[in-house]
DNA sequence: CAAATATAATGGTATTACTATCACTTTCCA
DNA sequence: TGGAAAGTGATAGTAATACCATTATATTTG
C-alpha cells in the first residue's frame, strides 16, 4: 500500500499543537523518532531535538509540553498503527482461530517498513516502544493519566485479542492476563535477545519468539 | 525464622563504601526503599534522601555513585533475597516438578514479610521492583552494565529454574524463554491490577497470578 | 493589504545530579 | 595516651535539564 487517504488519530490531550498539521509537527515526530532511537529517553532533550531540526527548544514545546507526554504520543501512534493492521489483517479471515493467529503474528513477528505514514519510520518507532515503551506506565503519574484514557488504544487492542480467546473458548478463565503476557513477553524477549542474550533461547531460529507465544496461546486456551 | 546469621552479599562495583558496614549506611538503604516507594524513581533524589535521614546529600554520595546505582543494588538485593528463598525452599523437595513448583510459587505469589533483614521491608522493595526494575535494564548502559555482571543473580535465577524445566522435559524448545516470561508477567500482572485492571482477570481470586502462571507452565512442558 | 498564525531568538527560573572542600568527632591501635 | 585514619556534617559550587515567557519576524489567508 502507498500513502493511503487514511491517517492516525491521536488524542488531542497529548499534544498541544498537533504536530500532523504542519511541517515543522511532521519533521519534530520524525527527528524524535530518530534522538529517541540513538540517545534513549534518559538521554533526549527538546534542545537536542531542536538542534537536530534547525528550530529552537521553546518552538518544540509548542507542540509538546513535555518529553514524558511526546513518548506517550509515538507509543499511542505505534498501538492505533498495530490495532488498524490488525483490523485490517483478520477482516477476511474465516475463522476466530484464524484471526487470533493473525493477531498474534502482528504482535509478536519483526516490524517491516510501512511506507503509508512518510514521516513515520515503524521500525524505529518498534524499537523505541520495545526499549522505553514500559517508562509510559511505570511513572507515579499513571493513574492519573490512565483517567485522561492516555492508554486507550493499548487497552482496546488487548480487548480485542482477549475476545476472540474468549469467542474460541468461552471458558478459558484468564484471557486478559494471557494476552497481556504475549504482548508485553514479545517486545521483552526482543529487548533480552539484544542485549541478555544468555536467558533468552536464541538458538531457536528467527520466528522463535512467534512459534513461542503462539504455542503458549493454543495450548493454554485448547 | 529471626535474625539469621547470612547476610546477602552484592557486588561491590555497586557501591562507593558498603552500606552494610555502617550505621548510617543502613539507614540509606531503609529510607531509601520507603522513599522510592513513595515518590518513585524520578521523585526520588539524594537531597530527599538526605533529608529524610537527617543527613547531607554529600554523605548518601559517599555510599553511592548515583541514584541509578542505588536502584541496582536494591534490585540485587531483591534478587539475591529470591535466589535464597529458592534454594532453601527446593532444597528438600522430593522430585523436580515440585521444586519448579515451588520455584513459580516464590516468584509469583505476594511477598511476605521476612525479618531476617531488619533494615531491608522486603514488601516494599517487592513493590519497588515490580513499578521500577524495568528501569534497571532499560537503558542506553544496559550491555556496559550487564558486562560489569550487575544483573548476575537475574540470569542465574533463569537458569536455575530454566534447568528445573530441562530436567523435567529436555525436549522443550524455549525454557529460557518460558521463565522470563513468567518472571516479568508476574510483577506486569500485580502491576497492571493496580492500575491498569480493565485489563487483568481480577476477579479470578487472589491467587490467580500463581494459578495462571503455574498452569502455564505445567502446559507447556507436558 | 490587514489580520491572524507560525516560528525564531533570546533570556530566565527552579531543580537536578553531582563534586569539592573543610572542620569536627569518633575509633583504633602502636 | 597520642596521633593517624575513618566517618560524618556543613556549605558551596557547577553544568545540565526541563521548562516558561516575551518579543520580533516571517508566512499564510481571507
Amino acid at each position: 500500500m502507498h500513502n493511503l487517504a487514511i491517517s492516525i488519530r491521536i488524542s488531542s490531550d497529548l499534544f498541544i499543537k498537533d504536530p500532523e498539521s504542519t511541517d515543522l509537527g511532521k519533521r519534530i515526530i520524525s527527528k524524535s523518532i530518530e534522538l529517541l532511537d540513538e540517545l534513549g529517553f534518559e538521554g533526549f532533550t527538546f534542545k537536542k531535538l531542536g538542534a537536530a531540526i534547525g528550530s529552537p527548544e521553546s518552538s518544540v514545546y509548542r507542540y509538546f509540553e513535555s518529553k514524558h507526554k511526546l513518548l506517550i504520543y509515538l507509543v499511542c501512534w505505534y498501538w492505533s498503527w498495530i490495532e488498524y493492521k490488525m483490523v485490517f489483517g483478520t477482516i477476511n479471515k474465516s475463522s476466530d482461530l484464524e484471526r487470533l493467529k493473525t493477531a498474534i503474528e502482528i504482535l509478536t513477528k519483526p516490524i517491516k517498513v510501512d511506507n503509508s505514514f512518510i514521516h513515520v519510520n515503524e521500525v524505529l518507532l518498534n524499537k523505541i516502544v520495545v526499549s522505553e515503551a514500559t517508562k509510559v506506565f511505570h511513572t507515579k503519574a499513571v493513574d492519573e493519566e490512565n483517567d485522561q484514557g492516555y492508554f486507550a488504544v493499548y487497552k482496546r487492542i488487548v480487548q480485542r485479542v482477549s475476545d476472540l480467546i474468549s469467542a474460541i473458548n468461552p471458558d478459558y478463565k484468564y484471557p486478559n492476563m494471557l494476552v497481556t503476557t504475549v504482548i508485553e513477553g514479545a517486545h521483552q524477549q526482543v529487548y533480552f535477545a539484544d542485549h541478555l542474550s544468555s536467558i533468552t533461547d536464541k538458538k531457536r531460529g528467527k520466528n522463535r519468539v512467534y512459534n513461542f507465544y503462539t504455542e503458549l496461546v493454543c495450548k493454554m486456551i485448547s
